[in-house]
Formats: structure tokens, C-alpha cells, sequence
DNA sequence: GCCGGGCGTCAGGATCGCGTCAAGACCACC
DNA sequence: GGTGGTCTTGACGCGATCCTGACGCCCGGC
């Protein structure tokens, strides 16, 4: 996260703040720097203060629009309405009057950050053999994919989703057919099975989808 | 484009106006047929007020955003920093106090359109039969346009805007029929059969538009 | 060597979910 | 008031999925 203020206490209260946040923070003083660092420091976001020394805010903005597509939260102590739509218009994504109310600008900071990270997209587990993809539901075979069922697929999941991790048979059961199925450990033969044939290259021979007698099922990768 | 205000004079002057800025405008009074409107009209964003007659603002709200993932602009003639924040926190993507001035709505209007759209990429989906122009809102097959009503048009989108991952049949319907239709899989049976037979060239054997038993629809490029 | 527990395998049959169709309700427009 | 298009609703047949029970195998304990 990029600070740019002219102001020495203003950069300080909101480094602080932001900090608290949890947030890393560099600041800039001035327009040249600002867009230095934001071409080294590669931010998440920029927080932009208009009335700088050197550069007018809009021409930091208009040099940072072109390659920068993360966003941009504007402060200015001008509150007019064609400065307004000005820095909107230009790339700004939003516009705060100074002076403000610091847990709204962390609320619009929040809102800023929200929309310009669309998902925070599921992982893909991958072995030598077959892939699955958490997040789109598939499961490809040397590339090719592979329709599971509903059950299948809930069994495999919760699997790989502790890669090397042992799963008991009861958290298994719980997970996959709910707490009233505790004791049936059929379905979990049945369904391994199922889930080694489609998906090992030796079904007899599993090296992914490993037993463990009498404690539960493991996937290693 | 979606307008919720009670105050009728806002309301009119909200719909001339952004009708003049090219936007098709729906207006609702209260917060009930906000939701009902929403669902029916899928509109690209909502401008919604506060201090509605029948429900708070804020339930309005919750109400839209589980389903509807396009932006929310938040106009209240309270301007404390807690609504502030509770309003953005609680998935409104910008809040504008009363009385506001007009370019700076529609300035901040044009800034949630632009970062709702996924501009980064060409809004047209390609397939070998079928292309999808998501913003001019066409469909061609063999370079033929096709004419879809709304309803598959909403759900074609849906589908067409994650290519490769699975859409539960559950979200589907929360995002073309409302949240009040979680169980209704009849309405998407029908629906898809009908996409199927204006797109897939032979909509007996799908190619594009799989179903995955149990589970939801898949759109493959 | 016998026994029992745990696991993998297999093949039925009950059940569920999907695709299909058509008729009626609803709506907007003429 | 009529008309065309769109949306809803219900029924039906078929295929896939899930459950279930039985059997054989391996291995450690007696």
C-alpha cells in the first residue's frame, strides 16, 4: 500500500494507522517519488493526496492510470464538485475530503481492495498423475477430465484437502454422509474404490490414495 | 440500473437524469419490491437509499448481496461515520450523504460500472460453434445472431462468464431467478434444454454445456 | 494351523436426478 | 380486447447414482 501526502504528520497518522491494519505501508512525499515508488513497490493501492509539492495530484494519477490497474483512493482538502468528477473521471477510485474520518477511510480502503481482488481462488492439488481443481469442481487425468459423482467427489475433496494428512474413517464419515453414518465404513470402501479406479494409474497398487488399517484413508501427492 | 428511493421527487429527477446519461433506468419505493425488482430485472448496478418505509436500508442490503454480485451505491441523508462504515462494510461499494451534487453521482456511478466490469480481457467468449458478446449482449452461431429471451440470457452469462468451472445449481438459480428460488431445479432443466437447442449443434449431445448429475452445469469453451 | 477383524471387490435393485414435452398463466404491446 | 411471446408448472421415461449384502483375501493373534 502506497501513502502519498505532502503533509510529514498526516503520513505518519496514516502510516500508523494502516500499519494497525495490517496493511504494509511506504509512503512518498512528492509526485516523483510517488510514482517511483509505485513502480518498484508494485502496491496493492494507492492513497493519493492532491495538492502536492511538485506534480498537481491528477498528473501523479494520469501517470500512474496507464500501467497501474490496482486502485486508487483519493484525498483532497478541495471538495468541489468538477475536482471531484475531474479525479473520478481520470482513474480515481474514490474521492475523500479532508478533513476525514479515519475508520471511514479504512471502510472505503476495504471497499477499494474488495472489488479489485475478485476471488480469493481456490488452490489446485496436483500429483504426477491427475490434478484437481478446488475451485472449478474437475478433476483431469493425464489431462483428460473425469466425471465424478457427488459423493465421489465430496470424499475426494475433503482428501485433498489435507495433502500427506491422515483422515480418520469418522471424520471422513461425518464429512461426507453426515455425523449419523459414524460406524458404516462400507461406503468408504466402496467409494475408495471407486475414486482408485477412476483415478490411479494401478488400482491394486494405489500410490496416491494410500489405507491405513484400521485408522483411515491418506493422500499423498 | 436500479433505483430505490421513497421520496418520489428524487426518484424522478434520479430517472431523467440517468436516463439522459444512456442508462435504462427501474425505480422501486420501498425495500420489498426493491429486492423483487432485482431479482426480476437483473440490473448492471443499484442505487439504493437508506431510510426506506418498510425495511432498513442495511437489510436491503444483506438481502441483495448474497446473490447479486454487480455494485451498490448507497445515498442516506445521515452521514455519521458508523452508518458510513457499517453501509460499505456490509457490501455497499460507495456511500454519497444527502443532499449530493449530480455530476458526482454520476461521476461516482461511472467509477463502480468501470471496476464491476471485468475490463481486463475481451468481454466476448469464443467457442468453435458459438460466440458470446457479453457487453453487447449477443449471441451468433455460425456467425448468425441468435435471439434469446431474458431469462436465458441471464443464465447463458452466468454459465459463460466462468468457462471451465463447475456453477452449482443452487447458485444459479440465487443469480438468475433471486434467493427465493434455491430449490426450484425444474426451471434450470427447462431453461438449459432451451439454450441447448439454440446453441449446441446437437443438443442431444452436448459439447459446451454440461451437466454434472447432482452437482450443477458446467460451461467448456 | 485355526480364527477373527479389517479391507477390497462385485453385482444386483431401489431411488434419485435429468431431459423432454406440452399445456396453462402471465405480460406487454398492438 | 385480441395476440404473440415468455415464463411457469406438472407429468413421464430413462439412465445414473447410491445403497446393500455377500464373498474372498491378507495378516496378526491364539
Amino acid at each position: 500500500m502506497l501513502v502519498v501526502d505532502d503533509d510529514p504528520q498526516l503520513r505518519r497518522a496514516l502510516r500508523i494507522t494502516l500499519r494497525a491494519a495490517g496493511f504494509d505501508v511506504v509512503t512518498a512525499e512528492d509526485g516523483r517519488t510517488a510514482l517511483a515508488e509505485a513502480a518498484a513497490a508494485h502496491p496493492d493501492l494507492v492513497v493519493l493526496d492532491l495538492g502536492l509539492p511538485d506534480l498537481d495530484g491528477t498528473e501523479v494519477l494520469a501517470g500512474l492510470r496507464p500501467w497501474f490497474t490496482g486502485p486508487v483512493v483519493v484525498l483532497s482538502a478541495r471538495g468541489d464538485s468538477s475536482d471531484k468528477v475531474g479525479a473520478l473521471d481520470a482513474g480515481a477510485d474514490d474521492y475523500v475530503t479532508k478533513p476525514f474520518d479515519m475508520p471511514e477511510l479504512l471502510a472505503r480502503l476495504r471497499v477499494a481492495l474488495r472489488r479489485a481482488t475478485p476471488l480469493p481462488g481456490e488452490p489446485v492439488v496436483q500429483t504426477d498423475h491427475f490434478t484437481v481443481d478446488l475451485a472449478a469442481r474437475q478433476v483431469t487425468v493425464d489431462g483428460v477430465p473425469v466425471r465424478l459423482t457427488p459423493t465421489e467427489w465430496a470424499l475426494l475433496s475433503e482428501l485433498v484437502r489435507a495433502p500427506g494428512r491422515l483422515i480418520g474413517q469418522r471424520d471422513l464419515l461425518k464429512s461426507v454422509w453426515g455425523p449419523a453414518y459414524e460406524r458404516e465404513t462400507n461406503y468408504l470402501r466402496v467409494y475408495l474404490a471407486q475414486l482408485r479406479r477412476k483415478l490411479e494409474p494401478d488400482p491394486a497398487h494405489p500410490r496416491y490414495l494410500h489405507t491405513e488399517p484400521g485408522m483411515g484413508y491418506r493422500f499423498t501427492p
